[in-house]
DNA sequence: ACACTCACGTA
DNA sequence: CGTACGTGAGTGTA
């Protein structure tokens, strides 16, 4: 049963269009949005849109349950690589036009804005030989009703050529943009619905480590001064120290015999029995990333009315194609967790992906002898015994051959891994050599690894690390690349399956989905966020020889132990 | 004003 | 045991 394509976008100042092969509307946003709910409710509709972010705001505001779309920006993401995707840029690309002669947008610069005649017409929307408008999509354009039109019709050309280019990469490719495109529709309904939070709890546990709230510019100073006084009261005459920086931390830990190249924690922890101003200082550190980073003015402007933590959510990153969130939900101290509980009448259904990356790894290689040990639930105990160590090295031997070892420990092991399992690691002496000659690489999903713009400055100096950063950064995001398309091809799923149970995810952290639900459901979702597991794996990899594994439980806390 | 380093939290 | 990300404070440059 064939899903028809429909585009929908959005401008600026509030219109909207919806264009379809047997359908043309229109209008004032609104009236579109209407419409769109209609049409979703009756089914069988994927959204085109340049980018959900643009185009879908209003839906999603509107809180209707998109379950089809693709989002032409994050498949050009996955077919080209970094994260530039403008409307402009995703077109060029599909049609093949060469990127060096993408015309300047005129309006974007005052300078542009004199020397242009205003009242010329706009390029061509959707011509196959011809880039697009360059203002076209941007905040500051007004198109009449028919170049709206036009635009709509661009996006489902667009879309079109996108299908084809993918279907070119990979047997997954296609699949690959629409999670990736749910997933995008997602990072807005995340963004929207926020992190449940319990205020007072967030309240106590930043003043345990921060002390309690400030009451004005004078009581914050004297609290900071109080902080700082606990470690400078160690070192009588340096009381003036600034210990924001790290240049002074330095000399005056060098006065007390500490002398270290830097002051990281992992640096100085050797040194707290050497003076005690070591771990006041490390103790303070501790106390000043709560205050400035997560302390009360992170909960005020973060933590809306309705105790939810929001911040803005993105799809992929530019490297290897992880989501990424802002203002903290993402590296959230794990201190602070009890604090992220669930509302009145509802549990939390948290679940991670046990061992992700190793499973993702037999996935990818193909490795029949690796992918039999996914079966177990303890990946490592069948790679152990194969290989006669004990569990522990084992671990070792497999993070060290996917991550890159460069110190000892590992290495009979290591040797033993490249026996038994020449397939998986093969594929990762693979990509480490792509890395080495700058060759892009492609994950599971087709997204395109670039090595011919990333890591330019590290090391630069030094060809030798730089190559061998190169090598490592390969090795390792075909694999963090490709666990992330899985680990959303599964939110996607998850979020699909269980709305009817009021269930609303309301973080995603790489291997981990937390979901809000009403208490009465929670065991439902549960049994359906393990079924979509099983299902996405299978659709992903197309068998069921790779078993990927997820350790779920209901909880009130973030911070509640697993069972 | 902006870019950089340092430091540190998460996976 | 590597990679990635976001944040804030200090520092240096334009």
């Amino acid at each position: 049963m064939p899903v028809a394509p429909l585009a929908f976008v959005a401008t600026a100042d509030g219109r909207a269009a919806i264009v379809g092969e047997h359908l043309e509307v229109v209008g004032p946003g609104e009236d579109l949005v209407q419409r769109a709910a209609d049409l979703e409710q009756a089914g069988d509709v994927r959204w085109v849109w340049w980018s959900g972010r643009v185009d879908a705001t209003a839906l999603v505001a509107a809180g209707i349950p998109v379950t089809r779309c693709w989002d032409v920006a994050e498949a050009h993401r996955l077919l080209v690589g970094g994260w530039e995707a403008s409307p402009q840029v995703a077109w060029a690309a599909a049609h093949r036009l060469d990127r060096a002669g993408l015309p300047a947008p005129t309006r974007g610069d005052l300078f542009d804005f004199h020397t242009t005649d205003s009242s010329s017409a706009p390029m061509a929307l959707g011509s196959p030989g011809g880039y697009l408008d360059p203002d076209a999509g941007t905040a500051t354009w007004h198109p009449d009703d028919a170049t709206l039109v036009a635009w709509a019709r661009a996006a489902l050309a667009c879309a079109q050529a996108q299908e084809s280019a993918l279907a070119a990469v990979g047997p997954r490719s296609v699949a690959a943009a629409h999670s990736e495109s749910a997933a995008a529709f997602l990072c807005l309904e995340l963004a929207r619905d926020g992190l449940p939070v319990d205020r007072a709890t967030a309240e106590r546990l930043i003043a345990d480590a921060a002390g309690p709230r400030p009451d004005g510019d004078a009581d914050l100073r004297r609290i900071r001064a109080d902080r700082d006084r606990r470690v400078l009261s160690h070192t009588p005459g340096r009381e003036s120290t600034d210990l924001r920086s790290p240049v002074q931390v330095k000399e005056l830990l060098a006065s007390v015999g500490v002398v270290v190249p830097n002051t990281r924690k992992w640096v100085l922890e050797p040194f707290r029995d050497a003076h005690p101003v070591v771990g006041a200082l490390l103790e303070w550190r501790r106390a000043e990333r709560i205050a400035t980073t997560y302390g009360y003015p992170w909960l005020d402007t973060h933590v809306g009315p309705d105790d939810r933590l929001r911040g803005e959510w993105t799809a992929c990153d530019g490297a290897a194609g992880r989501m990424t969130a802002q203002n903290g939900l993402h590296n959230l101290p794990t201190s602070l967790r009890p604090a992220v509980a669930a509302h009145p009448g509802h549990v939390f259904v948290r679940a991670d992906l046990g061992q992700i990356e190793p499973r993702v790894l037999a996935a990818v290689s193909g490795d029949e002898a690796f992918a039999a040990a996914t079966r177990a639930d303890d990946l490592y105990a069948p790679v152990a015994a194969a290989l006669g160590v004990d569990r522990p090295v084992a671990k070792i031997a497999v993070l060290a051959a996917m991550y890159g070892q460069r110190s000892g420990a590992a290495g009979e092991a290591l040797k033993d891994l490249e026996r038994t399992y020449p397939v998986a690691m093969g594929y990762l002496d693979a990509a480490y050599a792509a890395g080495l000659r700058r060759e892009p690489l492609r994950t599971f999903g087709g997204r395109l690894i670039r090595l011919d713009t990333v890591l330019a400055d590290v090391a630069a100096e030094d060809a030798a690390a730089s190559d061998a950063a190169r090598g490592r950064f390969a090795r390792n995001a075909v694999i963090q690349g490709s666990a992330a398309e899985l680990f959303k091809a599964w939110a996607a799923t998850v979020r699909a399956t269980t709305r009817d149970l009021g269930a609303q995810i309301v973080l995603c952290l790489h291997d981990e989905l937390l979901v809000h639900v009403p208490e009465e459901n929670a065991d439902e979702t549960k049994a359906r966020l393990e079924r979509a597991l099983t299902d996405s794996a299978r659709r992903w990899t197309g068998s069921t020889q790779v078993r990927f594994v997820a350790d779920a439980s209901v909880i009130r806390r973030w911070s509640e132990a697993k069972d």
